[in-house]
DNA sequence: CGAATTGTCGACCAATTCATTCGAAGGTAC
DNA sequence: GTACCTTCGAATGAATTGGTCGACAATTCG
């Protein structure tokens, strides 16, 4: 092999398909290195442990969801278009990266305290680029806010509680008219302008 | 519980739930029992083991499967439409009733025998119905067939062909054409009319 | 009432599975 | 040759899991 670390990369990817599909425990390591083509004892040479390559695959899934959030951002103008296209963004990635996804809401997986680390810092770079979209907008006079920082907290735990019905797997619940219902009320409130 | 036989439903209903997302092997008793708000032993009142409700589960699409089939062809007129609403359905159905369809084509289930009594069951059910088919169709002239038999049989033949790509799990081949294009060559053939 | 029947369950067991370890060995560079 | 990197089969010990059994609650029946 070249590199090492691209074929930790391999063994992620490789990894995270199977977890996404059947959750961290009932994965084994047969699973990952088979689906390799390698033998299973092959695998520690690159990670510690199953753990270890839970971890990775996670951390690989935040990535990619910073990634996306961030070029979302940027590719339009005005602070509505911003938010907008962030939450979008967001809601849409959720349904891919499954890992990430189920690390932070699956029980069974409490006891890995890389979890809390990570969403961590996910939720404080999230209320970071939030605040940043709000500040640009009440500069430009397009948003109305008192404090960035409060408004930031408060549409953060909006968007955390557009997750839930995701984790509850249900696909009734048309999730586009949801969040552009979300959005409006968002953007004009629900007070009656006079 | 009113009926026995109603709560033997409800597991079949509530396990093949759980087998058609993780698979006969990665299925435990304890999460059967979990969805069913029950002890792991309760489950043993009803059903002798974790093969037996499988066998029950893989009956219980089967049939479902042989419904929608007789009502399909019932439902239209023409030889050709029964023929096309078979073979529709037939596909349509396979993606739904995934244990049914993984009994049949997972290598780690070969050993179960029951497997292999549905499978001809089926078979020959489905033979009879393409012959009933076939013959009307030829005794409408619609068909232009020697031997009701032997088309059926061929059919039949197509029709398993037919199976392999949803067993790979292949989402990439639209489906839809594919069928469209396999009918096309079944009712017209592939030779220029002189 | 009390006895028989039906249904549920916790505790337990034996067998299997699974993550992980380890030492051997194939390959390659020098 | 040696030193390194990489792979793997076999072994291991702990955890999981299908299945059993006896107790016992609930219900039915006389």
């Amino acid at each position: 092999m070249i590199n090492k670390e691209e074929f930790r990369k391999k063994i992620i990817i490789s990894a995270g398909q199977i977890f996404s599909h059947y959750g961290f425990k009932k994965t084994t390591m047969d699973e990952i290195a088979k689906a390799l083509k390698m033998g299973k004892s092959s695998i520690y040479y690159y990670f510690e442990s199953k753990e270890d390559i839970f971890e990775a695959v996670v951390q690989y899934e935040a990535n990619i969801l910073r990634n996306e959030l961030t070029t979302a951002i940027k590719t339009v103008e005005s602070p509505i278009d911003k938010m907008r296209s962030y939450i979008f963004v967001r809601m849409k990635s959720f349904e891919k990266l499954s890992n990430y996804y189920n690390a932070i809401f699956d029980k069974n997986l409490d006891h890995f305290d890389f979890i809390e680390t990570i969403r961590e810092k996910y939720d404080r770079e999230e209320l970071a680029i939030l605040r940043l979209i709000i500040y640009h907008g009440a500069r430009k006079k397009v948003f109305n806010v008192v404090n960035s920082e409060y408004t930031a907290m408060a549409i953060q735990t909006t968007l955390k509680g557009l997750e839930v019905p995701l984790f509850w797997k249900k696909k009734e619940l048309n999730i586009e008219n949801r969040l552009n219902a979300i959005l409006d009320v968002l953007f004009y409130g629900i007070v009656k302008k006079k």
